[in-house]
DNA sequence: CCGTCCAGTGATTGACCGATCACTCACAGC
DNA sequence: GCTGTGAGTGATCGGTCAATCACTGGACGG
């Protein structure tokens, strides 16, 4: 803000946050074994070896960036008011096309991050990223009065389409796509051009 | 075979196609850029550097890759036996399941590359790869008598449970899951233990 | 003013990887 | 048996990248 003193020199917890926001967004456009420590140094406006003060290896960066932009999801949903007539799905569903915008580089780090999990330490922060979010949508389903064989079922699907959009956000597939086989695929009406996304 | 002559020097058209299995495998296991070229020529039995006989570089390899790899899903789906009283998705689906256990690399490789799609010319790939798949799916719906619309929207749901499978399976999602919640992802009963897949 | 943290960097290193090149050797046809 | 062609390799190179280390300099308490 306006208020705070120009700094020079920041906080470590400033600093730490600055290199993950630019881990997320270097990772998501490069992928784990993509993207340089270099470049998300310069992302974050540091020197490349001060990466390494705050996370001892790549990897550690990777998970961290990866947990937050999990938290950011659910903390969305957190956030997210139900609509009049509106199902919990629908506001979860609702809830995530309309934070693409601001939301797009975690969600395409969410899903690169498949790309490293030959790597068991980021497949097993991969399972637990899944199993946390499938549980908070089945969990909301069953408060709804879903049982819970229907929820978990709803659950899937509802994963699965989040899948879809965010693998084609990924590749760009809107422009290789007529639009009624665009809104097939992504209810996203007033998303930025794709080609917004792969910018620099 | 046994009738084949023991060959100490083989084709280059059988070279070529053990390059691309090896590349297949390894790709799938480690990613695009995990992946080395002296992993797949030791996984295809010949030194590095002749890999890049028959592919000029990396990249070149990994195209090849991934268009076998869809090929081989298109030509799954095309052998494949309607049973009575099932319909054309569920004929589609079947199959897709069926064949995890001889196609679990294929199906892996291609999810890896959803992931990494940082370099333009493979995005451009996956969604050439995307708009094979889903075009074949409509225009199987449609020949069954769906109206255009209906049958995009139903083939955007099966490529999306597709995704979720791909997923779940790259990532050992089973170990992490109720017997239940796994069912409500893959509904695939006989499917070899998770573990299998990520040997060697 | 001064000493002491701590934010932050330049220089470097060791390992790895994609790609190149010069070379060897097996076989088929003459 | 000689030779041309193509299969196949060892050695190596240029570049990149994660990670290390020794160092600098500014802010703040006393």
């Amino acid at each position: 803000m306006a208020t705070a003193p120009a700094r020079t020199r920041w906080t470590a917890d400033d600093r730490r946050e600055a290199i993950v926001q630019a881990a997320i967004e270097e990772f998501a456009a490069s992928g784990f074994a993509g993207a340089t420590t270099a470049a998300i140094a310069r992302r974050a406006g540091i020197s490349q070896p001060y990466v390494f003060r705050f996370f001892p290896t790549k990897k550690d960066l990777a998970l961290a960036a990866l947990e937050l932009a999990t938290d950011r999801l659910l903390a969305d949903w957190e956030r997210a008011v139900p609509r009049d007539g509106e199902g919990v799905l629908g506001t979860l569903g609702r809830t995530y096309v309309e934070t693409i915008p601001t939301r797009r580089t975690e969600l395409m780090l969410r899903l690169r991050a498949h790309a490293e999990s030959g790597d068991p330490d980021i497949a097993a922060a991969l399972r637990a990223k899944f199993v946390r979010v499938y549980r908070y949508v089945t969990a909301a389903l069953v408060r709804e009065g879903h049982a819970q064989a229907d929820a978990e079922a709803e659950a899937a699907r509802f994963y699965a389409r989040g899948l879809l959009i965010d693998a084609a956000l990924t590749i760009g597939l809107e422009s290789a796509l007529e639009p009624s086989e665009w809104a097939s695929i992504c209810p996203c009406p007033d998303i930025a051009r794709i080609e917004d996304l792969h910018g620099a």
